[in-house]
DNA sequence: GTGGCCCCTGTTTTT
DNA sequence: CAGGGGCCAC
C-alpha cells in the first residue's frame, strides 16, 4: 500500500492547485475536505478508503460509517489516484441515497461530479437498457411495470389460460416468475416437474409476450436483461466494463444473483470491486437478495481483502448491548464485537400498553412531551412491522395535532387516483401499454364494458394488432375505420371516442409540455368531477392528483420519459419530506440506513415482530431478528419497544403474547413500564374505546383546560412544533377552544386549545 | 351490456 | 375495515 502522509500542511497545498485528470476532466479543489476529513478516519476506516487491493470487502456493522466511507473512498480515488469519475460507477440502495452522496461528493471535490455514474441497480441498469435497445427485445422508451402492473399481467394471463385463481394465486404465481428472473431464468429454464410448476411455466411464457407487445419491462426484468445483454454481447459488455475502472457497492448482502452477475460483468475489465456491507441487516430474502453473495465475492475473488468495521459512532452502549444480545441468536454470521465510545446512555424503554390504541397514544404522547421539553420533531422515529400500524399512529397524532411525516412511496404512488392519472400519462407516451390502457379505457365510466373490452381484444387479434392501434384506429377515422364495423355500433361510437382523445392527447403531447398535459387530460375526462364527490375523502384523492401535478411541473424541462421513470423506480426513503422537522413514521425495511436520536419500535408482539409468516421457516425468522436489529441500531440516544396486550387484527380483539426477541435483551438494559405496573391511566374496558384514548390524551395535558377563550384574532402566538404565528379565529367547540392558527412555516392549522400547548407572544 | 351493490375474504416487507 | 370479485337489476 502506497503511503499517504496525513500531515495538515499538506493537505491545505494540495488544496490550491487545479487539477487535471485524464480524459479532461477538471477539478477545482477550494478547501480540501477530503484530506481534512481523511485524518477523522478511524485506522479500520482509512485503511477501507485508500486501500490498493483490487477487490475489497468491507464488512460494516450498523453506525461505522460505511456510507462515509464509500464515499470517501469516491473522493479518494479522483483525487488522489487520479481516476476519472466517468469511470467510476457507484451503487446505492435508494435514490435518496445516491443524491446525497452525488451532493456530498462535490462539496467535498469542489466540483460538479456528473460523469460519475450513481444509483440503484435498477435506476443503473434502465440506463443501460435505454442506451443500448438497438440490441434488445424492445425500444429506448419502454415503460417499466411496477408490482401492482405485474400482478394484473398474471391475473390477465390466469384468465386467458382458464386457470382459477383459487388454485394458483397471482401472488404465487407471479413470485414464481419473479424468483425465476432474479435467477436469470427464462421461461424455458423452469422446471415443470409438477402441475404447478408446469401451470407457472406458462403463464411466465404469455407474461413475457404481454410485455413484450406493450414495449415494457418489470423491475426484475431491469436486471435480468441488463446480465442477459452482458452475456449475449460482448462488445457492449466490453464497452462498460472498460468505462468503469472502479466499481463500488453499497448494502450489498441485500444484493440478489441477477445483480451480482451484473457486478462482475461490469468490473469484469479491471476487476476493481469494492463492496460494503453487513450481513446481520440482510432483511430482503423474499426478494431474492442473497447475504451469501458475501461468501461467493470471497470464493470468487480470493485475492480480495476483508475489511471489518466494528467502532460504533452512532449509539449508546445501551442500545448497542441490546442489538447484538438480539443478534447473537443467529447462527452463522461473522461474529462482530461493536463498541461504542459515547457511554452507557439511558436504558431502553419497554412500555406494555393494553391495546394497540394505548400503544399509539402513548408513542404520540411521550414524544409530545419531549418536542414540549425543546426536543426537535425531526429527531423521532417510530417503526413497526406492517405498514398497517401507521394508521392508529397517524390518528394519534392528528388528534393531539402535532405533524408527522410518513415514509412510503406506495402510499402515495398507489393511490388508485394517482395510478389513473399515471396510466392515462403512460398511455399516450407508450399507447403499445395495454395495461394501462385496461385500467383507464373505462375511467371515469364511459360506457366500455367487459363485453366491449373483450371485442377490442378480439379485433386487435384478428387483425395483429395492438388494442390501442384498434383504438386509436377508430379514434382517427370514425365510421370510416375497417374496425368500425365489427363492432356494435354502441361499441364502436363510445372506443371512438376514447380513441379520439387518445390521437387528441398524443398530438397534443408533441407540442405542449408535461403539465399542460397533465391538465387537458384532467379536463378531458372531468376527473375532478369524478373522485371529488364534495365529501372529506373526495377532497383528499383530488388534494393528491394535485400532489402529482405539482411533480409533473418539476418534470417540465426533462420531460414524460424521466417522469414515469423515476415514478416507476421511486423507493420508499425517497419520499422521506427533509424540509419538515416532525417525527418520522415508516417500517422497519424503510428504515434501514437511516439514524434518529430517538427510535420507538411498536408491535413487539408475536405474529407482528416476528411476523406469522416467518413461523414455520427458521430462515425467515433468522430475518425477522435481523429486522429487529436493524430497527433497534437506528436509535442513537433513546430506544423505546412498545407492544399491546391486545391488538385488533381483523376487526375483532385478540390478546398478544410478548415477542420472543424481547427475551434476548437483558433485562438489565431494560426499564420496564406500561400496563404491568399500574401505570395505566385509563381502563380502555371500561370505555368504548375511542373515548378512553381521547380521555388519555386529555388528561395527560394536566392543567390548561381552558374554561373560555384564551384567544383572540390577531395575537401572536407561538408554538413548539411550527414557530411562530398569528391568530386568525377563534371559538369554544364543547369545552375546548378550537384556534385557527396561521403559521409562518405552515400555513394555516386549526388547533384544540387545549392540547395543542400554544404560547401567547407579547 | 353496464354499473352498482353486497358479500366475502384475507392481511409482510419493496426496487 | 378495506379492497376485490361476483351477482343482480336497470
Amino acid at each position: 500500500m502506497r503511503h499517504f502522509p496525513r500531515s495538515g500542511l499538506f493537505f491545505k497545498l494540495i488544496a490550491f492547485f487545479t487539477r487535471t485528470y485524464p480524459g479532461g476532466y477538471k477539478v477545482k479543489s477550494s478547501i480540501d475536505m477530503t484530506m481534512e476529513s481523511l485524518q477523522k478516519l478511524n485506522p479500520q476506516q482509512y485503511e477501507a478508503v485508500t486501500s490498493d487491493a483490487r477487490q475489497l470487502l468491507v464488512l460494516a456493522g450498523p453506525g461505522s460509517g460505511k456510507t462515509r466511507v464509500l464515499t470517501q473512498r469516491i473522493a479518494f480515488l479522483v483525487h488522489e489516484k487520479s481516476v476519472n469519475p466517468r469511470a467510476i460507477l457507484a451503487v446505492t440502495f435508494t435514490n435518496k441515497a445516491a443524491r446525497e452522496m452525488r451532493a456530498r461528493l462535490e462539496r467535498m471535490l469542489g466540483g460538479s461530479v456528473d460523469a460519475l455514474w450513481l444509483g440503484t441497480f435498477h435506476a443503473i441498469c434502465a440506463r443501460i437498457l435505454r442506451r443500448e435497445a438497438a440490441a434488445l427485445p424492445f425500444d429506448a422508451n419502454f415503460v417499466i411495470m411496477d408490482a401492482d402492473d405485474q400482478q394484473s399481467i398474471v391475473k390477465r394471463v390466469l384468465k386467458d389460460l382458464n386457470i382459477d385463481e383459487k388454485l394458483y394465486p397471482p401472488a404465487s404465481i407471479h413470485s414464481i416468475i419473479s424468483n425465476a428472473k432474479n435467477a436469470m431464468q427464462g421461461p424455458g429454464d423452469l422446471r415443470s416437474r409438477t402441475y404447478r410448476e408446469e401451470i407457472a411455466k406458462r403463464v411466465y411464457e404469455q407474461y413475457e409476450k404481454i410485455l413484450r407487445a406493450s414495449n415494457a419491462v418489470d423491475f426484475d426484468d431491469l436486471l435480468m436483461w441488463s446480465v442477459r445483454l452482458f452475456e449475449e454481447n460482448p462488445p457492449i459488455r466490453e464497452k462498460y466494463a472498460r468505462r468503469f475502472e472502479h466499481v463500488l457497492v453499497d448494502e450489498f448482502q441485500d444484493t440478489n444473483q441477477a445483480q451480482y452477475e451484473l457486478l462482475k460483468h461490469l468490473s469484469s475489465q479491471h476487476h476493481c470491486l469494492f463492496a460494503v456491507g453487513d450481513e446481520d441487516q440482510s432483511i430482503y430474502r423474499w426478494r431474492g437478495a442473497d447475504y451469501r453473495n458475501v461468501l461467493r465475492f470471497q470464493s470468487d475473488y480470493p485475492q480480495s481483502v476483508k475489511l471489518l468495521l466494528e467502532r460504533n459512532y452512532r449509539s449508546t452502549q445501551n442500545v448497542l448491548d441490546a442489538a447484538q444480545a438480539v443478534i447473537n441468536q443467529n447462527k452463522a454470521r461473522t461474529p462482530k464485537n461493536l463498541y461504542s465510545k459515547r457511554g452507557s446512555g439511558p436504558l431502553i424503554t419497554l412500555y406494555d400498553a393494553v391495546d394497540d390504541h394505548a400503544e399509539a397514544a402513548f408513542v404520540v404522547e411521550d414524544i409530545l412531551d419531549r418536542i414540549s421539553a425543546g426536543e426537535k420533531g425531526g429527531n423521532f422515529a417510530v417503526m413497526y412491522r406492517t405498514n398497517a400500524q401507521s394508521r392508529l399512529l397517524e390518528e394519534a397524532f392528528l388528534r393531539i395535532n402535532l405533524p408527522y411525516r410518513l415514509v412510503g412511496a406506495q402510499r402515495f404512488y398507489g393511490r388508485k387516483e394517482v395510478k389513473d392519472i399515471i396510466a392515462f400519462l403512460r398511455l399516450v407516451h407508450n399507447p403499445l401499454d395495454t395495461v394501462s390502457l385496461t385500467r383507464v379505457i373505462n375511467v371515469p365510466p364511459r360506457g366500455i364494458g367487459s363485453k366491449t373490452l373483450i371485442d377490442l381484444n378480439i379485433q386487435a387479434q384478428e387483425s395483429s394488432l395492438t388494442p390501442s392501434e384498434v383504438l386509436l384506429s377508430l379514434g382517427e377515422q370514425g365510421e370510416r375505420s375497417p374496425f368500425w364495423l365489427p363492432f356494435s355500433s354502441r361499441g364502436a361510437s363510445v372506443l371512438a371516442d376514447f380513441g379520439a382523445l387518445l390521437v387528441n392527447w398524443r398530438e397534443f403531447s408533441q407540442s405542449q409540455p408535461l403539465p399542460e398535459l397533465f391538465d387537458r387530460i384532467l379536463k378531458d375526462i372531468g376527473y375532478k368531477e369524478y373522485i371529488d364527490d364534495g365529501s372529506e375523502v373526495g377532497e383528499g384523492r383530488w388534494e393528491n392528483v394535485l400532489e402529482l401535478r405539482r411533480l409533473a411541473y418539476e418534470y417540465q424541462e426533462r420531460g414524460i420519459n424521466e417522469f414515469l421513470e423515476n415514478i416507476a423506480l421511486v423507493s420508499d426513503q425517497d419520499t422521506v419530506p427533509d424540509e419538515m422537522d416532525a417525527p418520522t413514521l415508516l417500517t422497519l425495511h424503510a428504515a434501514k440506513g437511516l439514524e434518529f436520536s430517538h427510535v420507538y419500535i411498536i408491535g413487539l408482539d408475536e405474529g407482528l415482530l416476528p411476523h406469522s409468516r416467518s413461523f414455520e421457516d427458521p430462515e425467515e425468522m433468522a430475518e425477522e431478528r435481523r429486522l429487529f436489529y436493524v430497527g433497534i441500531t437506528r436509535a442513537k440516544d433513546l430506544l423505546t419497544l412498545v407492544r399491546a396486550g391486545q391488538r385488533s387484527n381483523y376487526g375483532r380483539f385478540e390478546y398478544t403474547m410478548e415477542s420472543r426477541f424481547l427475551e434476548d435483551i437483558p433485562e438489565n438494559l431494560i426499564n420496564r413500564q406500561g400496563m404491568r405496573l399500574g401505570v395505566h391511566r385509563v381502563n380502555p374496558l371500561s370505555q368504548p374505546r375511542w373515548e378512553s384514548t381521547a380521555a388519555a390524551a386529555q388528561t395527560n395535558r394536566k392543567n390548561e383546560k381552558p374554561p373560555e377563550a384564551r384567544f383572540k384574532a390577531g395575537m401572536r402566538v407561538i408554538h413548539p412544533v411550527w414557530g411562530d404565528g398569528m391568530v386568525v379565529e377563534t371559538r369554544i367547540l364543547g369545552n375546548d377552544e378550537t384556534v385557527t392558527v396561521m403559521f409562518e412555516t405552515v400555513g394555516l392549522k386549526r388547533l384544540a386549545a387545549s392540547v395543542a400547548r400554544l404560547e401567547i407572544m407579547r
